[in-house]
DNA sequence: CCATTCGATACCCCAAAAGCATCAATCGAC
DNA sequence: GTCGATTGATGCTTTTGGGGTATCGAATGG
């Protein structure tokens, strides 16, 4: 095909020939063999003149378009290899959406635009789940316990604070310490949705010697919020959700707060070549 | 590509070998070729699972695409060659449009819905030209002399008739002769637009001795019906015109009409296999 | 622990493609 | 009109690339 281009872009076999850095004998050989197997005649020629016929004309358009396409796909499989094009997996758990993952999202899509973000957001074991199974390529998540098949790099680290409806008794006064949540009415998400959550909840209770009472289990960060702003109970959500809270409901510090990490992860056996620059963008962010 | 895309498809080198109709280790070779030459990682494999990379999955994509396009280039060019699929430039004369153009355009493009039709509507001066200079394919026109490098083929006659204004001294009565247009204001297009009529209306006249008069020469039969339906002189145009007159003028018979042949021309040298058809179209309609 | 499966490697061979020399046709110059 | 130059086609030789067979090594499953 490039030897009919180059044939039909100069209408010479000589100079098509040296364009294709070959002698004519063969050059000449090779257009005539591909107009045998296509059965096809392409160019009109003799001594002294190169024409193209109809049928050559129309092949050629179409030649040029499948050797661009050709480069194209050739040019494009490096780039994709090289991290600079494709897609990216990236899960991550709910709350992330209103700290790191917007920050995240646009250091990334500026360092790589023509990798397609496709954006999961998942509860933590779902996340866990994905990334062992390869359908994601890399998540924002709670940073667990070490988990050596898996590359993590902390991104923030965020604690527990309290939060009471307007007018609760702990909506004002010193810091709350554990011992404070005796007896209250508990809402947090379920330890199958968010283990680290429940778990430092759990240890934090525990210090204190209390056994916490679970009233309300949603899913949700926001569903929490909700209930507590209808005075249905209390909840400890992590500090960055606290930010833009709703009328009636009132954050306040813990003492000795629990503290937790938020990290970026992907499967070390990974083969997303997109992914590291995820890494290096998260390491400025 | 092939190769590739059968491995994709299979992800099993002896399988997509046996596609290929060869033996694996070729096989193997030419994958490994291609990831060299791309310097790209296609496949993970081991001697358990072969697995695409993401540049592979990509790459995959490209190559179905590519390849389908180079499949499409191959069958459209036969196409092309076999007059099935292309473009057809096709010249008329004005008044054929009227005529024998609209029908003769319907049972091609059924014949050959893939050629398309390029309409080019000039004079038949010009016609002639770009037939001989290929800028045509084919043209519908007068039938002139006999002209050797043209393949002619005649698709209908049609004769002269006279058109006067309604209330003219020749709107009734007896057919008219030659010997009726003395001493009118005849309306005709000029000798260089339309040769073939301007000769037959002369000869016309000189048959009866009378050295006709032209007031107006404008280029278009549309322009000389307004000029004879304004009064302004009588006209001799092809009786195809006549049907479907404006009000105020009128058509009327002639005594021993000039006849002319309307055909169908196409250089013989000509090289476009979509011509043939419109002969056969043309002898059938 | 052995047999089987599967991709990789080694070696050989052939055919396709490239190079070289030459021919034939065409066109321009004198 | 003849000669020379240009240009594509053809014949022959060489080389390279792609394919075949045999075999190896790793992984898997009974």
């Amino acid at each position: 095909m490039r030897y009919f281009v180059a044939l039909a872009e100069t209408l010479h076999f000589g100079h098509a020939a040296a364009r294709m850095n070959m002698s004519q004998p063969p050059f000449s050989r090779q257009i005539a063999a591909i107009e045998k197997t296509l059965g096809v005649r392409l160019v009109e020629r003799n001594s002294r003149n190169v024409a193209l016929t109809p049928a050559g004309q129309h092949f050629l358009a179409d030649c040029r378009a499948v050797l661009e396409g050709f480069d194209a796909a050739c040019r494009d499989v490096r780039l994709v290899a090289g991290g600079m094009k494709g897609e990216l997996k990236l899960g991550f758990m709910m709350h992330a959406a209103h700290s790191v993952i917007p920050a995240l999202v646009r250091l990334y899509s500026e360092a790589r635009p023509d990798v397609r973000l496709i954006l999961e957001e998942r509860i933590p074991t779902d996340i866990e789940e994905m990334l062992a199974e390869g359908r994601l390529d890399a998540a924002v998540t709670f940073g667990a316990g070490p988990a050596p098949h898996l590359r993590t790099q902390l991104i923030a680290r965020d604690r527990l604070c309290l939060i009471v409806p307007a007018g609760h008794r702990l909506a004002a006064g010193e810091p709350a310490g554990p011992q404070s949540l005796a007896g209250e009415r508990l809402i947090a998400a379920p330890a199958t949705v968010a283990p680290t959550l429940r778990t430092a909840i759990a240890t934090y209770c525990a210090s204190a010697g209390i056994t916490p009472h679970f009233a309300f289990e949603p899913r949700l960060q926001h569903t929490i919020i909700r209930l507590v702003q209808e005075g249905l109970g209390v909840a400890l959500i992590p500090q960055s959700l606290c930010g833009d809270l709703a009328e009636g409901v009132v954050a306040r510090l813990l003492v000795d707060a629990p503290e937790f990490d938020v990290v970026l992860c992907a499967p070390r056996a990974g083969r997303n070549p997109a992914v590291p620059e995820l890494f290096a963008v998260a390491g400025r962010a």
